[in-house]
Parts: structure tokens; sequence; C-alpha cells
DNA sequence: CATATCTGTAACAAGTTTAGTTACATTTTA
DNA sequence: TAAAATGTAACTAAACTTGTTACAGATATG
């Protein structure tokens, strides 16, 4: 339990809210779908209002909603929102600057994962909520 | 220190060893540039081993080499000998299988990692251990 | 052949991260 | 004012990565 599956609720919390555009969504209600406890749904929320991808409301009939509409939220958003931006992780521990390759490596591979974070964001911006909605839809026996 | 730089020091490594190539290179020396320790370095090596980018020999005048040239030495090899694949986790618990989005954004999500896992792949295919070389002698002041 | 040296690997400790949980303050409706 | 919801802090538990020690097995060399 220790794999980062934020994004992956993220969309799964984002398609909850897609099919009940207009209407507030209590926390306890995504938590269910999502088999998860309402709290980590609300931490994961509050990410995702930062971003201005939703909007939540507090108090009696309060609830969440969607900021604006699938169609105009693309998954390279929802995985801004919650991801650090980093397929893999940098040095732990600063490489020998005596060695050629100890100092000047990390440079290559900080260029490396600004190419890759690219990819991955070019890749996601062409998946939108709508789109995610309507396979879920679709699939729906 | 719990994030997965594998991929880092394994460039790191196939880098060291590509400016010596020919010679046998000890454990110890490449964990002294990778400012780790030896078993460390033992443990990134058997893996590629089984990828077969690298080949080991033990005993007194023993150590490590390339397995091939580093023109024929693709980072996307480096990434699929050292990562599990995956930007991201799919859910820990399964979701509600009573809920639409629940039953279906598995399979969503799963093919969405397939693409993003294409796109990484076709970066980081672009690159060789030579290019990266190439840069590291380059950039040495 | 004996010894020194190196890899391969198991076992364990420490630190970090994620998710889950409880508890409670704050906001808002009715 | 009471009920119901979010926001958030604090703590626990589990999983993962790295670092470390220890030792068996392989091999070159005197």
């Amino acid at each position: 339990m220790a794999a980062n599956s934020q994004f992956s609720m993220a969309v799964h919390v984002l398609t909850v809210l897609a099919r009940h555009e207009g209407e507030k969504i209590k926390s306890e209600k995504i938590a269910c779908s999502v088999n998860t406890n309402p709290v980590v749904i609300r931490r994961l929320l509050g990410q995702l209002a930062q971003a201005e991808l939703v909007e939540s409301q507090t108090g009696a009939a309060g609830g969440t909603q969607l900021a604006r509409s699938p169609e105009r939220i693309t998954l390279a958003e929802v995985y801004g929102a919650v991801s650090c931006g980093e397929v893999f992780a940098l040095h732990g521990k600063p490489p020998d600057k005596n060695c050629p390759v100890g100092r000047n490596i990390e440079a290559v591979l900080c260029n490396l994962q600004k190419q890759i974070d690219r990819s991955v964001a070019e890749t996601l911006s062409r998946h939108t909520l709508q789109g995610v909605l309507e396979v879920i839809e679709q699939e729906k026996p």
C-alpha cells in the first residue's frame, strides 16, 4: 500500500463527479465508490480544488462538484494536480564530485526527467474527463 | 530516501562502465562514484545482468563490464531493466463494483498506463548510453 | 595448493511515503 | 439552535527503498 495511486483515485473521483454534473456530491458517497475512507477523499479533493478542478462547499447540504465541464478537463491537468511530476527520482545522496560522471550525471538526468514529463503530459492531454466518462457509460453492461 | 532512484543509479553505473570499456570494474569503484555502498551497486548490477546489459565475473581480478558497446544500449532498455514499468499505480483496494465507475475505471486506467509506458519508452529510446557519455565527457571542465 | 580478492546474496535496520483512521473545529442549512 | 457536511491535524500501520553486515562461492596468482 505504498505505491502512489493518487492519480488513479483522482480520475476515479472526478469521473464520479462528472456523472453527476450540477449536483453537489458528499465525500462519503465518493469514498464508497472508491472503497476508501471519506477523509482520504477530502484530502484528494483539496488538491483538486487547489488546481481549480473542483469546488467544495462546507456545511449541511454541502459537497463537491466540478469547477468546469468534463470536456474542458484534461487528464494532464489532473496529473499535474496530484503528482510531484517525477517519473523517476534523482540521486538520493549527491554523487562523488571528483569523478567526471558523478560531477555531470545529475544534469543529464534532470534534463531527461523534463523530457519524460513533457512526453507524459502530452499523452495525457489527449484525454479529457468527458472521454473517460463516455468509456465508462459505454462499458456499463 | 524512499523514492525510487534506481534508474538514475543505473544510468550512472552504466556510464562509468562505458567510460572504461573493455576493463572490468569493481563494484567498490562504482560505489565510490555513486556515493553509496558496494552491495547496493552489486544488487543493481544483478538486474542489469539479467537484462543482458552487463557481464560480471566473480573471483579475484573480477568485476563488471558492458555486454555491448554503448551505442547499442538505449536508455529505454535501462529503464525496462530496473523499473516496474508503472508511472502511476492502480487502485490499492478494488473499487466498488456496484458503482458503474468503480466497475469500469480500472480498465480505463490500465489502458492509460500502457499508453504512458509506450510514450516514456519512446522518449527514452531516442537516447543511447553513448549519447550520455558524450555529454559527460564534453561537460568535463 | 593456499590465499587473497572479488561477486552474489541473504538478513536485518532505518528512514520515507502512502493510506487509513479518529477526532474535532468550522461552516452552513433548516 | 441542532444537524450535517467539509477541512485539517495527529496518529497508526503497512510497504518500499536504501544502507549495512555477514558470509558462501568463484577465481586469479604466488
